[in-house]
DNA sequence: GTCTATACGAAGATAGAC
DNA sequence: GTCTATCTTCGTATAGAC
């Protein structure tokens, strides 16, 4: 029988998540986390022995995961599929959250990352892996290594850049424009 | 005679601008500003009576100021010409701090905004003009209105979005790559 | 306009009981 | 595995002298 202990640690990485999307990296704090998840006091050093810094990397390394997941998921589809699955997550993210959450991992990327060792790595690993996962699924049609790398880049840089601007205008317009915009490109060069 | 408190109150405004860039919201501290400008401590709340909030507003609406100058500056032109000087700006900006900076509307935007009155106010503001001032350029140069929009939107968002990219891949890359890609778009449209 | 000193609160981390 | 108490550091803001 599961401990309960794995619900415990997984409900505050959640919550870990939830707070660096909302309020930064800053705003992830363990009091925070523990009030968001209703997780004891005393288990914060007992499942994470890093503290607070460890509870923000694991954090950004499963947002990392489950978005790969997703991207892996379309393999064989069109690439324009991946694109709108991708902007579909942050799309949600930001009804549900009233426009309130964006992506951690840019949270943190330009919020505290220096202070937080092995964030950058990681940081940069998330966003490279993802690009990768995109530019194999449009070399897998036919793209050229090059371009596939430069719409890939593309496509990260627009979809993460139009989130920070549907946060700020209260919109999901942004976003929505950008993938249009982008659907015609990947379909263009595919 | 220019008293010199101008000079000092520059300053500040300037290192805070520094530190949001570099280190977010949370890292933007009235002692860092200090340490920074060279300020006196006795100077915060005399020039600025809001304290660090007012101190962090005026950063973010001062390069906000400096990049709508930059874009005005392109009219008459063609608008790759005004994409050219916005990212340059950015550019010259990580290469500068060894790809430790970015863009401080986009650090405030998602991290801390909600803990500053007026914040989100002052960065939605910010991105629309940057935004309307692309869509005027293209509209001077044939493009329709819904066109003009959609494609500044994506010039934005992709801009914004690479320079979070550049940062964590400590290059200048991801910019470049995007800009080439949008260029063409421009050229297109025009 | 600028200085020092200080009040106040928030947050991370640890110790030691249960 | 979880609890409480506490230490320490840091950051904002204010008071009052110069």
């Amino acid at each position: 029988m599961a401990p309960r202990t794995t619900d415990t640690k997984q409900r505050m990485v959640d919550a870990a998540a939830d707070l660096l999307s909302q309020q930064g990296t800053a705003g992830t704090t363990i009091d925070a986390v523990l009030a968001r998840s209703g997780a004891p006091r005393g288990s914060v050093y007992h499942h994470f022995p890093g503290g607070r810094n460890q509870l923000v990397l694991d954090a950004v390394q499963m947002v990392g995961d489950r978005i790969s997941r997703s991207i892996d998921a379309a393999t064989g589809k069109e690439p324009r599929e991946a694109l709108d699955d991708f902007a579909a997550f942050w799309r949600r993210m930001l009804v549900r959250t009233d426009y309130r959450s964006g992506c951690p991992v840019v949270a943190l990327a330009v919020g505290g990352a220096e202070q937080i060792p092995g964030a950058d790595r990681l940081v940069a690993e998330v966003f490279a892996t993802w690009q990768a996962k995109f530019t194999a699924l449009l070399t897998r049609r036919g793209v050229t290594p090059k371009r596939a790398r430069s719409l890939a880049n593309l496509v990260l840089s627009a979809t993460q850049g139009a989130v920070v601007l549907c946060r700020a205008e209260r919109s999901t317009a942004p976003l929505d424009h950008v993938v249009a915009e982008l659907s015609e490109l990947l379909a263009a060069a595919a």
